[in-house]
DNA sequence: TCTGGGGTCCTAGGACCC
DNA sequence: TCTGGGGTCCTAGGACCC
């Protein structure tokens, strides 16, 4: 075991490059729905009413994206079939092909209900080369779950998932080490993370289209035009640079719910009455995850469309729905004369701040911004203390270990 | 043209602390 | 008493992603 182990790395660090496949299901929803039914297959097949959630391939050849209104994407496809989403089956679906992931390699990134980061560079001596990695994965989620899936290779996050996405649908496209430069120059910017509607007009307007232009331009430059954020960001995969890894293990960090409800149909007694729906699925939905949040907010949309957050950081992290719905009415209620004056289509909260139910909490006997607070381990989790808790502490001729640690109930 | 329901990450100002 | 530098946390908004 130990020499294999070790050949394994030195696999990796000195011969392998880093090989990276991101995986895509293809119109996932829709080709579900197309799995499901034989007389779907073949057919334009847009999933949500109200508006387009995903569609088959056949309906975005006449024009339907994601994300359009339901009446628009009939008037361009009135052949469409049009069926209500079944979240429960695209949830099986996805953790089949989530299955079929982890058995390829333990280095499994998920990024959505239908994508993926695996990381197969150590992987060559006992499967493969990358390439044949990938080919038998799409066999298996074929086989196995019956869906299309895309893959694409490279040394780095981003370019695989740009792979992938040239490469769609039902496709296999590796980036070899040493021409990424050449793959990547052409294409327009919209095809980098991070370059959406906002950041492609400012790149137009200043004459860069392609991420060839965007190189040319630089990183000062970027910064700029963009931000030190962005600006650094796109410099940065311009030139081919992504140092992130494949991230096993992310947990979320946060959960939330909201609610559409089209516009003038609303009361405040019917806004209370629909959050208190709302925070109930979602406190329903920390408890099944084992997760507590200290932020509360509620999120608005109104009737021009505008957006707005409210939100609050309570003293303790809980995932008791009462406690979280008599925050969420006090925003409701600071944010009333808002809503009266705007109108509002759609309302909704979230939890963020989120940790792990059973983390030890303190209930803040010490000032916040205590700079030489002391780190404590307790029941081997660390948990903080203030240098004012602990001065009062001792006046009263205490030490640390007489606080009261709270544990929450559940 | 007017729309869903999830999320992530970044920025920026204010309060407050050492 | 005033001034400066360094830092965290909270709040709100915005861009972006699937």
């Amino acid at each position: 075991m130990f020499p294999f182990r070790r050949q394994l790395c030195d696999d990796r660090q000195v011969t392998a490059p880093a090989a990276i496949l991101h995986a895509d299901l293809d119109a996932f929803y829709a080709s579900v729905e197309q799995r499901d039914d034989p007389a779907l297959r073949g057919r334009p097949v847009i999933v949500g009413a109200g508006v387009v959630m995903a569609c088959s391939y056949e309906a975005k050849r006449c024009g339907v994206r994601t994300a359009m209104g339901g009446r628009q994407a009939r008037a361009l496809c009135p052949d469409a079939v049009v069926v209500p989403p079944r979240m429960h089956a695209y949830t099986a679906a996805s953790k089949a092909v989530f299955d079929i992931f982890d058995n390829t390699t333990p280095l499994v990134e998920g990024i959505s209900i239908d994508e993926a980061f695996l990381d197969v560079s150590g992987l060559r001596r006992i499967s493969g080369p990358p390439l044949d990695i990938a080919t038998r994965l799409r066999r298996a989620v074929a086989d196995e779950v019956g869906l299309p899936i895309t893959v694409g290779i490279a040394r780095t996050k981003f370019l695989a998932k740009i792979a992938s996405a040239v490469a769609k649908p039902d496709g296999l496209l590796e980036v070899p080490a040493g021409t990424e430069i050449d793959f990547l120059h052409p294409l327009p910017v919209e095809r980098l993370w991070g370059v959406g509607k906002v950041t492609s007009v400012k790149l137009h307007a200043r004459g860069v289209r392609t991420v060839a232009d965007l190189a040319a331009v630089g990183e000062a430059g970027l910064v700029s035009m963009l931000g030190p954020g962005a600006g650094r960001h796109l410099a940065a995969l311009a030139a081919n640079r992504d140092p992130r890894s494949v991230q096993t293990g992310k947990r979320r960090g946060s959960i939330g719910s909201q609610h559409a409800m089209g516009r003038g149909r609303w009361t405040i007694p019917q806004l209370d009455a629909d959050l208190t729906a709302i925070v109930d699925r979602v406190s329903r939905r920390m408890r099944k995850a084992h997760r507590i949040g200290r932020t509360v907010v509620l999120r608005m949309r109104f009737d021009d469309f505008g957006r707005a957050t409210r939100s609050r950081t309570l003293p303790m992290a809980t995932a008791q729905t009462q406690v979280l719905l008599d925050a969420v009415r006090r925003l409701l209620a600071e944010a009333t004369p808002l809503i009266r004056e705007r109108g509002i289509t759609m309302i909704g909260m979230s939890v963020s701040g989120l940790t792990a139910d059973d983390a030890v909490q303190l209930a803040l006997p010490f000032d916040r911004h205590d700079r030489d607070a002391l780190d404590v381990a307790v029941d081997g989790v660390r948990v903080r203390f203030g240098n004012a808790a602990l001065s009062r502490a001792r006046l009263m001729g205490r030490s640390a270990d007489d606080f009261s640690i709270p544990m929450l109930p559940d």
